[in-house]
RNA sequence: CGGGGUGUGGCUCAGUUUGGUAGAGCGCACGGUUCGGGACCGUGAGGUCGGCGGUUCAAAUCCGCCCACCCCGACCA
């Protein structure tokens, strides 16, 4: 008995409850999503996680298209004077850039190599690509009639944090960034909230992830930016991650690498500008959202296998029988995104653990069992239940259905998990209670005097931050609850990943 | 960079105190019995014990130096 439970917990991954962390570690290697890579703080995305970036990716690639975006690629390699233009952009990102001073490699005289010519200039890996993309857009744009220019790109960026996690901080990652080109400042704020709305969106819609909505204070905001917006969702361990950020980056990018361009009557202004992105880290925000201690749960809009068909026949004349079936249920499914598992090497045991950790929202079990009782067995991931139906049924339309319920269900349950997790909060006093233990609290809406000066010693004394300003009809004004100074409204303080 | 720790088959680790033929579990391969919630039995492959040097008849174990990685303190999609 004592044995086998010590077997099955070695198989098991680390339960949340009894540390969340190495639970998210444990999941993303098991549910091979994601492995370590021999350069530190990298990591190898494997099939199954790059399926889901791949299906993140078209999704919202389809979206930026449908707002009039198309989609360019501009390279890695950045002249380090660029950087240095901006002087907010240069101070946020000078600490962590990879740098390039070298081409060619030379043997060192003891068996191994050492870099060989020294570049006249060095050349930083693009921390984001705010500077070469003005540089060019600068080249571009004459005149009004230029404008506005509407470009995205697919690409990696390279930032050299210090502490690493999977999907949630590597020093290279993978994202799109939206840079685009104005006339009017009204037209790029327009612009940076519509992409927004395209993130909360995707996040809700496809993720199954709720998020507020907002903008950043100003020591969160991106560095160069005049306003960032965000999207924020809260993770199982009520923790507030930043899951997607819109910027009205006003002129300073055109002044930083003077772009103007002529007005309608004649004038010349500097070019308002944008960016947005949204990079690997959701899928980090994903696990966190739903998954549990079996292993993965995945939205039945991002499965790359919404459906996998387990037949239970071992005796080749209970496969005679079953096997047809279970091809017929294939077909049936086919443009549903369904894999039948027929491998005779496993038991169905190993194979419905083995599924439920790589996340596939429903599992269908045949055997002769069901067979005789005219209906096939469905189990719900999200759940846990398991159900029946009808051999008789339009299987597609039910399974279809099905599937529109989990999704829905995951976006309902993470909802209800979120409001839970909300808090109004008056006084500092209970502001430090709530935040009292070690890590997430929730969401806490507090009032606070909008200075930075206030905001960082909450950090420093909390560990919370404010994570995203929303504006609403029915604000109501208050008093900040650590200076007592007039506040127009609650904000929502966290602990952040 | 400051403090703490660990390096032993693919993975998790025991063995080091007290030197004496390198071990376990998981995983892997093969064979058989199994298969409606991670099957079991048997057989087998796989390790310069982080590196270099020293002490010793003998070093995973003791000594010295070096290297790597992990954890904790300031920023970040």
């Amino acid at each position: 008995m004592i044995m086998a439970q010590q077997k099955r917990d070695e198989k098991a991954i680390c339960p949340r409850a009894e540390d969340y962390s190495r639970w998210y570690t444990d999941l993303v290697q098991r549910a091979e999503l994601a492995d370590y890579s021999p350069v530190p703080g990298c990591m190898v995305i494997r099939p199954n996680g790059y399926a889901l970036w791949e299906n993140m990716r078209d999704a919202l690639d389809g979206m930026f298209r449908e707002t009039g975006h198309e989609n360019a690629y501009f390279p890695m390699f950045i002249p380090v004077e660029f950087l240095a233009r901006e002087a907010e952009h240069v101070e946020g990102f000078a600490m962590e850039c990879g740098v390039v001073t070298h081409s060619g490699l030379e043997p060192d005289g003891e068996g191994g190599l050492k870099p060989k010519g020294q570049l006249d200039a060095p050349l930083i890996l693009r921390p984001t690509s705010e500077t070469i993309i003005w540089h060019m857009y600068g080249q571009w744009i004459q005149s009004y009639r230029d404008l506005p220019i509407l470009i995205n790109q697919w690409a990696n960026v390279v930032r050299w944090e210090m502490r690493t996690r999977l999907f949630l901080r590597t020093r290279e990652f993978l994202w799109q960034e939206g840079h685009t080109a104005h006339a009017t400042a009204d037209e790029a704020v327009t612009e940076a909230e519509t992409m927004l709305e395209v993130y909360r969106r995707f996040a809700e819609e496809w993720m199954a992830v709720p998020v507020l909505t907002g903008y950043k204070s100003e020591a969160e905001k991106f560095a160069g930016a005049v306003r960032t917006y965000c999207i924020e969702a809260l993770t199982q361990d009520k923790r507030a991650i930043q899951a997607g950020t819109s910027h009205y980056l006003g002129q300073n990018f055109a002044r930083a690498f003077d772009v103007t361009f002529q007005t309608e009557d004649n004038q010349r202004d500097y070019v308002y500008a944008t960016s947005w992105g949204v990079s690997t880290r959701l899928i980090g925000a994903l696990i966190m959202a739903h998954s549990d201690d079996r292993g993965l749960v995945l939205p039945p809009k991002l499965a790359r296998t919404k459906v996998v068909i387990v037949p239970i026949a071992r005796k080749d004349e209970d496969r005679a029988v079953v096997m047809p079936v279970v091809e017929q249920m294939a077909a049936e499914l086919k443009h549903l995104g369904v894999k039948v598992d027929a491998d005779p090497r496993t038991s169905p045991g190993f194979k419905y653990a083995e599924h439920e950790l790589r996340g596939v929202p429903l599992r269908l079990e045949l055997g002769r069992r069901d067979l005789e009782a005219g209906h096939v067995t469905v189990a719900r991931r999200d759940s846990g239940e398991k159900s029946t139906l009808p051999l008789g049924a339009d299987l597609a339309t039910c399974v279809s259905a099905l599937l529109d319920e989990v999704q829905a269900g995951l976006f309902a349950r993470a909802v209800a998990f979120r409001a839970e997790n909300t808090r109004d909060v008056d006084s500092y006093d209970e502001f430090r209670d709530v935040l009292g233990e070690e890590g997430g609290a929730g969401f806490l809406r507090a009032h606070w005097d909008g200075t930075t000066e206030t905001e960082k010693r909450i950090q420093e004394e909390t560990g919370a931050t404010v994570r995203v300003i929303t504006e609403a009809e029915d604000d109501e004004p208050g008093t900040c609850i650590v200076t007592g100074a007039p506040s127009a409204r609650r904000v929502t303080f966290a602990r952040a990943y």
